[in-house]
DNA sequence: AGTTAGCACTCCAATACGACGAGTGCTAAT
DNA sequence: ATTAGCACTCGTCGTATTGGAGTGCTAACT
């Protein structure tokens, strides 16, 4: 698979072609979009041997070419150039999130809506899995006579609240008492270890307590299963709707596909480099066929954290695209790095 | 306007086949689905009163016909019966939104959701709006070693966070003193004069302590203006693009619509009675001319406090959705109103 | 040997045409 | 008042035709 500098070039064009019009390109206007002179006859021997190696294709004898999978990947590996990202992009993206940027769920839910509004495809972006913290602290704050609030902070930057009702009157001693109790108990705990028999020993070792605590362990409990699971924002699958390539039938599928979290999170899940660009049935996805996902992985506190993630056709602006992501991960793990203090 | 008998069986016969079938309604097929017998020449004689009379349209000369948006106001205004909910239908929307419970926005985020995958439109939801509410208290709770969060809970049930940072190292003690003066200073105050202004003459108010809360304090006049908004959550747009009556173009119009919260808000805004349908033209929106809106609003603590809307084709299943809304938006206020303990 | 002009060939897209049929409105008979 | 009969309208669907974009091959040229 040596590729000569002229097939390079023409590879590289067709691509960038058929991204930039959507139609199949053909040898004619090729011709005039490279930078040196040769002649249609030329480009035609040349791009019949790029079919040849599979690096493009017809759909029907007379038509103009079409980038294969492996020719994507080939331009994507080897000969596309990232343009860097503007300063006013910049700007532009960091004003869309900053507002947010005091809760780690509505700023990943933010980050996908914008990344969605500035791509035109569909955005997914999970936020921080607290899978491997521990518990940094449990809060408790009364909210009326009879109910409180749990809160849990965790050492992976989450944080989670749950409101419980106790059928008697709180005190401030008594949250008090509480308090002690829960931190002196949990704290330094694993999450993922907080399972139901965990709280249940937990409670045995309350003694007398236990009973008036139940509905706030209980509490506990779900706010730390909560923190372990990431939660998957998607925005924009509606852009997808205006790509002629994608059919009803199709669109059915692949929205069928966004719509089930676990699934999405699998596919997010591959955290080998920091950003991916999975084209067609690289994804393991039959409904994803004609879509590229470009996933880009961002930490916290310098550990993997989350991902965002954008899905739109195979035919999409790769270049610009990674770069504004590349951007925007490393923004929204700069964030919430900061809001969690764990610099 | 004074309809016989029969031309009321008529027209809702011919909504009804409609909503069904999608497809215009002729005589023939009208005669089947009546339940006295007349010829297709009586059917045809009525039809072109009832055409006469507005209430139904011809799509072209020789096809049948189609309700006009009189004809749907007419039927849901007096023609149409509503069926109760089933018990089983109950369950399974307490089911979807039950666990969701414990927080406004994730409840109406839920409730939006099952509204969506229930009915196949797209649906919305507001969170309840803290406008007319005031101060129940305000909580702080420290995340780290120089951030804490302010907590701001209102009477109308809003409950909102926001995180500050100073440049000292916080202690249970500063925080004692800032959560007195706090709740002495706000407790009672309305949110909607919680104005920059008024944060001021509250600093001065404070004297030498103004210089260490004030990330405090402009973390709680953030609290209190977001807690006067209300968010609108949107869900189930991709289901309006399965109508074959939204063409390309109409759809992108809807799409686009629906974007724009603060006139979205603006249409369940109406809130002359519990329920209302608008049919097309009568939302007063151009692109929604194809378009009904269902919206119920649901209060808390017998206090109007948001909505629910279903924005689906005029041809809709009017009487179902209709009859799941009105329960679903009872169920939301009634979890409302328990978990902010207002009962 | 690589490049290019010329040309026959393929195949999609757009257009036109005609048959078909569902449905109407009108008229006249019951 | 209702209904059967009938001519008429108009959109849908299938088929045939045409035009054009693009290819692959061959032969000539450098």
């Amino acid at each position: 698979m040596e590729l000569s500098e002229r097939q390079r070039k023409i590879l590289a064009a067709v691509v960038e072609l058929y991204i930039a019009t959507g139609e199949p390109v053909g040898s004619k206007s090729l011709c005039d979009a490279l930078d040196f002179h040769v002649s249609p006859a030329t480009v035609r021997n040349e791009m019949s041997e790029l079919s040849r190696l599979g690096l493009l294709e017809q759909p029907h004898t007379s038509a103009g070419r079409v980038p294969s999978q492996k020719g994507y990947r080939v331009y994507i590996d080897s000969l596309m150039k990232l343009h860097p990202i503007s300063k006013q992009e910049k700007q532009y993206l960091d004003s869309m999130i900053l507002p947010a940027a005091y809760d780690p769920e509505k700023l990943l839910e933010g980050v996908a809506r914008v990344l969605a509004s500035m791509t035109k495809y569909a955005a997914v972006s999970t936020t921080p899995s607290g899978e491997s913290g521990v518990i940094r602290g449990v809060q408790l704050v009364q909210t009326s006579r009879r109910t409180a609030m749990v809160l849990l902070m965790t050492s992976s930057g989450t944080m989670k609240s749950r409101v419980f009702h106790c059928d008697f009157d709180l005190t401030p001693e008594i949250l008090r008492v509480f308090f002690r109790l829960l931190n002196e108990k949990l704290a330094g705990v694993p999450v993922a270890s907080v399972t139901p028999a965990y709280m249940q020993t937990l409670a045995a070792s309350l003694g007398e307590m236990a009973m008036m605590m139940s509905s706030a362990l209980m509490a506990v409990a779900e706010a730390a299963r909560e923190s372990m699971h990431s939660d998957v924002c998607l925005n924009g699958e509606v852009n997808l709707l205006f790509y002629p390539e994608f059919g009803q039938s199709e669109i059915r599928k692949i929205v069928d596909f966004l719509s089930r979290p676990a699934e999405l999170c699998r596919l997010l899940a591959q955290r080998d480099g920091d950003l991916r660009v999975l084209i067609g049935l690289e994804t393991n996805r039959p409904e994803l066929q004609d879509s590229s996902v470009i996933v880009s992985r961002y930490t916290v506190g310098g550990r993997d954290a989350g991902a965002i993630a954008v899905i739109g056709p195979t035919r999409m602006n790769y270049s610009r695209i990674i770069s504004n992501m590349e951007y925007l991960s490393g923004s929204v793990g700069r964030m919430l790095t900061e809001l969690m203090d764990l610099d």
